[in-house]
DNA sequence: GCCGTTTTCGGCCCGACTGTTTTCAGTCG
């Protein structure tokens, strides 16, 4: 990440601008690698990185935060990280970090971002070569000049040579919408023919993060070299890169890279859990266990030599005195405290879902009609769908006219009159313009079912326009949903610049819903943000944004970032059965007839 | 550098693997 982006060149730019939290965020993740090569005290760096966190785990703005006097609630931020916090955001820069790097340069920092390279060989490459970029590095190690440093020999000099080569490739995350398919196709693989007892998804995929860098399948084998011979030769798999009795580890043929790790059944849960993560929830669960005397790794929950628990996850929580807690909530955001108190979330559910509130048809660009949608719908359990066309001067999408859209209006009122089972809502994804406008008069907006505004063009504007001109059109008494709030799409394009704090507090006060769009490439509104607007009292909506009836399975990429985003039923519209949706959106559009 | 049912000092999560080692440091997850 840092040799992609020229992060402190842009900070430098914006020297007086208040910092946004991201940025605080780098520059203690950067103080924390630059302490690590100086070899400070692990617990000090730890506390940077912890920080960090933190601060990434923020609804809000750290901005906001130092106005109000509000930094110490924070967990992890003590006396001094919040006055260095202060520093960053009313004056851009910090002091302090300025001095580290004098001492130690970024370029070196960076290193660390190779597979293989850590402080301590940093700290050499820089002592005895100052060598300052992956290029010069890969020359050296290339005219074996790495292996006359102390500590490292031909191994380690081949070791970095290939993370090198690691690197350049990418240690890009995918998108999760593209991987959980082939993962679970894997796994269905594997639970048929590989040998296993007992076989789960673990890692970040089984978390549903956003993005992930690579699956990790956990199995109980009853025969571990015929399942390595099976998982191996399977035809996706490229390249076997090692292969053991406990770990085996290929790359398929697109570069995902996946380990399946194989465990007793009676440390199957305790496994689970551990390589389930994350790595911060783990932590807070053996600092529990250790208050309780215990101790938790991934062989189980032990009290000196005694297995207390490690067969089943709800054993080992259940153990350390909590419930089970669903993996999409394991990321040291509040749910330990939640647990131990009682106030986890009931987590919204696929069956919870009744329909889909953001579906294009042949109208404008989908591929297909309302009976194949319908068809679809009925397949996935759905009981209706918000067919979300383009408006008018989204021509590249084959927007709809005025008389375009009356024309789709009746189809779909004919369409519900011969449907029993499935019905269909007539929407409009409708384009906000760069002022805040909508696509379509009022009048027009007043005949629809289900208003979407969606931000389509000018991208580039400063995050004070593109605040008001989102806000303004949440505003239009006539719309229900905001789509996409913040137009990021995973590993294209960055959020727009917005300020969401804004647009959530804007939205619970006009009564409007934020879309969570399930689309593979967008998952936008993301889990913390999403955890925001509940906690403002916001409804959400997910929304498959499907072109083909197949997308319409994106639904439940939505639903998973709903659960990370802590959701329960009463927070999801699409929830509601097909009378309770209607009467709730014509609700707000009656509000919208009054005078205001 | 943070934190407190182990409260203002003395703790701070755990283990595997690898490579270089002869008892362990570095890196990773």
């Amino acid at each position: 990440m840092w040799l992609t982006q020229p992060f402190f060149g842009n900070m430098l730019v914006r020297m007086v601008a208040a910092l946004r939290n991201e940025e605080v965020s780098r520059v203690f993740r950067a103080i924390a690698d630059i302490l690590e090569i100086k070899g400070e005290s692990r617990f000090r760096i730890n506390a940077y990185r912890r920080a960090a966190q933190a601060i990434d785990n923020l609804p809000d703005h750290l901005e906001d935060r130092v106005r109000e006097n509000r930094l110490l609630t924070i967990p992890g931020i003590g006396k001094d990280l919040a006055a260095k916090i202060t520093e960053l955001v009313t004056t851009g820069k910090l002091a302090y970090f300025q001095t580290l790097q004098s001492e130690i340069p970024m370029s070196l920092v960076q290193l660390m971002d190779i597979p293989g390279i850590g402080p301590r060989i940093a700290q050499l490459l820089y002592e005895e070569y100052q060598i300052s970029g992956i290029d010069e590095l890969e020359r050296l190690a290339r005219a074996q000049q790495l292996r006359r440093l102390p500590g490292i020999k031909k191994k380690t000099e081949e070791n970095i040579l290939r993370g090198i080569e690691l690197f350049r490739g990418g240690l890009a995350r995918r998108p999760l919408g593209r991987v959980l398919p082939v993962a679970l196709r894997l796994v269905d693989y594997l639970r048929e023919y590989a040998f296993l007892d007992r076989v789960s998804l673990a890692g970040s995929i089984r978390r549903n993060r956003d993005t992930v860098k690579d699956v990790d399948i956990l199995g109980v084998s009853a025969d571990p070299d015929r399942t390595a011979e099976a998982f191996t030769s399977l035809p996706e798999v490229a390249e076997t890169l090692g292969s053991g009795q406990t770990r085996i580890s290929v790359r398929l043929h697109f570069g995902l890279q996946v380990d399946l790790r194989l465990v007793k059944n009676d440390t199957f849960g305790a496994a689970l859990c551990y390589f389930t993560g994350s790595k911060e929830h783990n932590v807070r669960l053996r600092e529990l266990a250790i208050k309780k005397g215990f101790k938790l790794n991934e062989y189980g929950l032990f009290r000196q030599d005694e297995r207390l628990a490690g067969g089943s996850e709800h054993d080992v929580y259940q153990a350390l005195g909590l419930p089970f807690i669903p993996p999409e909530l394991r990321e040291n955001r509040g749910e330990i405290e939640a647990a131990l108190t009682g106030d986890l979330p009931r987590l919204v559910t696929r069956e919870d879902l009744k329909g889909d509130l953001h579906v294009h048809s042949v109208f404008s660009d989908g591929h297909d009609d309302l009976e194949q949608i319908a068809r679809q719908a009925k397949e996935l359990g759905l009981e209706w769908v918000g067919i979300c066309d383009h408006s008018a001067s989204l021509r590249i999408a084959g927007g709809l006219s005025v008389e375009r859209l009356l024309q789709k209006l009746r189809a779909i009122r004919e369409f519900n009159d011969r449907s029993p089972d499935v019905k269909l809502l007539c929407g409009a994804e409708v384009d906000i313009d760069r002022h805040g406008n909508l696509d379509y008069p009022d009048e027009v907006l007043a005949k629809l079912d289900l208003v979407v505004a969606a931000v389509h063009t000018v991208f580039k504007l400063d995050q004070s326009h593109m605040t008001s001109r989102i806000v303004r059109a949440l505003q239009n008494p006539y719309v229900h949903i905001l789509a996409h709030p913040t137009g990021r799409l995973l590993g294209e394009r960055e959020p727009y610049l917005v300020d969401v704090p804004v647009i959530i507090k804007e939205a619970a006060r006009h009564a409007k819903c934020l879309e969570i769009n399930g689309s593979a490439r967008r998952l936008d509104l993301n889990d913390v943000n999403c955890k925001a607007a509940k906690d403002s009292g916001v409804m959400l909506s997910i929304g498959s944004d499907a072109h083909r009836v197949e997308q319409m399975q994106d639904l439940f990429l939505g639903l998973s970032v709903a659960r990370r985003g802590w959701l329960e039923a009463r927070n999801v519209l699409n929830t509601m059965s097909y009378g309770e949706l209607t009467r709730y959106l014509k609700g707000s559009s009656m509000q919208a007839d009054q005078p205001h």
